[in-house]
DNA sequence: GTAGGGCTACCA
DNA sequence: TGGTAGCCCTAC
């Protein structure tokens, strides 16, 4: 609101980088009195610095999809970068590598999310407390049924602010409930058992006791549930792949050492390639 | 001094 | 409407 926000230059970003390399995450104004760093970065604050890394970290990280298995950048621990070796330095390297492809990305492959009004409206209504449930406990219901973004939290809680703003959440202190009034009317809670379909002359199918704004919210929730679960479900097939194929490579690992550990014990020489 | 959450301008 | 990014506030 009417504060001028100042977009970082490439060169800042640039000496961000390199002082982070040098000197580790966290200790920003060490980056900020370093003299390598400091002409870039003299309108900038230790706040500012932390406030950028932390928006860079969670753009390179922003497929849900790599979360659990890709090297983030903001997973570099400080101590490991506090000591800056060559391996720190290509642990970082590697990251901005990776933080290069997730950026190679379409933006619409990130935007393709499940509907966070019906999620939200799912968590609120599942939770049923009466004194509302606060930002945490709706990111962790949320959680365990969908796969969400590393930046889910900060997405969720703008949501939620709409929400309230549209009248159709109500917040108490630092909880959320779902408002009387938009109980039953639109935005509904998707529920399976509320929607019935019946065929009618000409068109089709109607939707009884809902509106057809209603019942196309309901079915690209449904939708975007359906592919999520898909994508979870090929996601763990892949994964028990890939542990499968471990296993057959440690065994092959585990024969050759004991042939080897035979030969030797017969006093055969064995020559490794 | 830093981390994390919230607010809000801005973009697509 | 969904998402991003810069700035601010507060707790530790």
């Amino acid at each position: 609101m009417g504060n001028q926000k100042v977009k970082w230059t490439s060169e800042e970003e640039e000496a961000l980088k390199a002082g982070v390399v040098k000197h580790g995450t966290g200790k920003w104004k060490n980056i900020l009195r370093d003299p390598q760093f400091a002409p870039y970065l003299t309108n900038r604050s230790n706040i500012d610095l932390k406030d950028k890394w932390r928006n860079m970290s969670i753009s390179y990280g922003q497929c849900s999809r790599e979360k659990s298995k890709a090297p983030r950048v903001k997973t570099i621990s400080s101590d490991a970068l506090s000591t800056p070796t060559s391996q720190n330095i290509s642990s970082v390297l590697i990251a901005e590598d990776y933080a290069v492809d997730e950026l190679s990305r379409s933006p619409q492959d990130v935007r393709n999310a499940p509907g966070y009004n019906a999620m939200i409206f799912e968590a609120l209504s599942s939770i049923k407390d009466s004194n509302g449930s606060n930002l945490g406990a709706i990111v962790g219901f949320i959680e365990q049924k969908h796969e969400v973004p590393p930046n889910f939290r900060r997405l969720l809680s703008s949501k939620l602010r709409r929400l309230v703003l549209q009248g159709k959440l109500e917040k108490v202190q630092n909880c959320y409930k779902i408002k009387d009034a938009a109980l039953g009317t639109k935005t509904p809670m998707p529920k399976q058992k509320d929607i019935r379909l019946r065929p009618v002359q000409n068109s089709g199918l109607v939707i009884s006791g809902e509106t057809a704004e209603d019942a196309a919210m309901t079915a690209a929730y449904k939708i975007a549930e359906a592919e999520n679960k898909s994508f979870v479900a090929s996601e763990a097939v892949k994964e028990a792949e890939r542990v499968l194929q471990m296993a057959e490579d440690a065994d092959s690992v585990l024969l050759l050492a004991k042939d080897i550990y035979e030969k030797c014990s017969r006093g055969q020489s064995v020559v490794i390639a």
